[in-house]
This record gives C-alpha cells, structure tokens and sequence, in this order.
DNA sequence: TTGGTTTTTAATACTCAATATCAATTTCTG
DNA sequence: CAGAAATTGATATTGAGTATTAAAAACCAA
C-alpha cells in the first residue's frame, strides 16, 4: 500500500476536483488494482468478493471507470468483455494479443514509433497519441 | 451483382472447403453486404427484412461471421457494437485520426508491417491481424 | 463532535447484443 | 429422386454492462 502513494494521490486530487468522495471500496479497489497488469470487472469482483461479500459488481465497474477518468486505467475491448489496463507505472507500449487464449505481450519499438511519425508528417498530422494492436497465435496455441 | 462475380467465388470455395452449402439467404446477405463499407447486424436485419419479412436475425449473426472466416468481412467493436467491415475490395490500411474533428486519413506502410512482423516473431508470435491508429491534429486544426 | 447535505453503495431489475436450441426446411450428393 | 447433412427462423437464453433506489457512508460547517 505504501508502494502506491503516487497513484493513490492522483485518485485523491481527481475526486478533490470533482466533488467526489473518497470511499472504502474505492481505496480497496484501486489497492487491488495497482498489483495487476489488466482485469475484467467480472475477475476483479471474485476476488474482492472473497474477503469482502458485500462489495457490488457495480461498484467495480463505476469504479473502474472512475479509473480510466484519472488516467490510472486504460478501458479496451477484447471479444465480448472489457479489459482495464494498469498503466499507472508503466511508459507506453503497445500490445500483442494471442486471439485463441487471450495472453497479452506488451512491447515497444522505436524504430516503428519514428515510421509513425514519418507517415503523420507526410499527411500534415501531429501526433498525440496513438493504438497499436498486433493479433495472432501465441507459441503455445501454434501447435 | 455480376460486378461482384469475384467476391462470390471467394464465398463458394470456403463454402465447398467446409462441407457447407451456398443458400438464398446467404447470397442475399453477401449481395447488401457489397454495397456497404461497414455495417451492424442489425442494421442489416431492418433493410433486408423490407424485402424479405422471414429472415431470421440469427442468419444475419451467423453469414456475417461466416464473411469473416472467407475474408470477405472484418469485425470491429465500436462502442457496443461490432461493426463488420467489407473488405473484400481494398488491401488492407491503418489510421491517422484527427482528434479535433474527426477527419480520417487511410494509409500504407510496407515498412512498419515488416517491423511488426519482427516484433511478433521475438515473442514467437504469428500475426493474423493488427490495428494502428494515430491520434493526432491534422494540418488545419494545428493553427 | 454533531447534524445535515451530498455522494456512494449494494442489491437487484433491466437492457440489449449476441449465441444456443431445435423442429422444419432446404441444399446437395450419390 | 431419395436420403443424408446442413441451414434456417423463431424464440429462449446468456452475459456484459447500466439504471434504479433505499440505506449507508463521507464530508463540511458550526
């Protein structure tokens, strides 16, 4: 917990702005989330639910997105759920996804991140941001 | 209709490779789905059922997802719901997106592919698909 | 600290896209 | 053409995510 005091202080400056409140769930919720890389709502709510019964599946999902309104997560489609991605700590990247069992790689690349630039110049944009997404098989679901 | 003589062999040979059988239904489904670049299944079902008061929703679901087995179509989640793209006609091509307003700008790059490729290959990874897109302003909304 | 106002929660009902079921129909093959 | 196999359409079901709302918790000012 004190590990996180940054991301815990970005939620505290968020909700001071916004009239919101500081709340138990959502200080366990954040704590939870801060030891993942990406969760389901659905995941998160099982975990929680065995040392809390009473916490509500949709105060995950309020949550979670009160998360991707800090910054603390990033909200992305894959099949039919939605999975929240930890980028509280971590530089961009992007993302390899194995379409049969679902794991996730991250990577960065330079060499592409300039080709991007490059192909923005040509066409007058400037960048701000962007989504690279590669799928296919993982080693694994090859065979 | 004769204009699309090629997609319609596409749809034929997957259809004789996997012991499946080419319907009414399905050539009437493959025949609007040409007309459009991008569509939901339900808007799908609302204009074929016009001319064809029967046709069953879940044939919708189901050809379109055959189209994407052949090739012929694409799905994307936009929202909370999937788009199928036509792409019988068209290589394939990423983003450049205005964040300002909205203006779209397709392109190619060889040399990004093949970085992606070496990317997916040090994971051991075999790439079926990607998605890149660049957020950014475009020449007119940076003054 | 307390009282009052506002926000949040938990439980549950609900929505809606997509899939599963299955008897009846259609397509194909020999 | 007959029989096997696949497909359809109607409908039930699933499942992710949201709306509702009474009760509880958080905050703030005195």
């Amino acid at each position: 917990m004190s590990r996180n005091l940054k991301e815990f202080a970005v939620l505290k400056d968020h909700l001071g702005k916004h009239q919101l409140k500081l709340t138990r769930q959502r200080e366990r919720i954040l704590a939870l989330f801060l030891k993942t890389e990406h969760v389901t709502a659905e995941h998160m709510y099982r975990s929680l639910s065995k040392k809390d019964p009473h916490i509500g599946l949709a105060t995950i999902y309020r949550t979670l997105n009160l998360f991707c309104d800090t910054g603390l997560a990033q909200a992305r489609h894959f099949g039919a759920q939605t999975q929240y991605d930890n980028v509280s700590h971590k530089r961009h990247h992007d993302h390899l996804i194995c379409t049969t069992c679902g794991k996730i790689v991250e990577f960065e690349n330079c060499e592409i991140e300039r080709l991007q630039e490059e192909v923005a110049a040509k066409h007058g944009f400037v960048i701000q941001t962007h989504k690279l997404e590669l799928y296919g098989l993982c080693s694994r679901c090859q065979r």
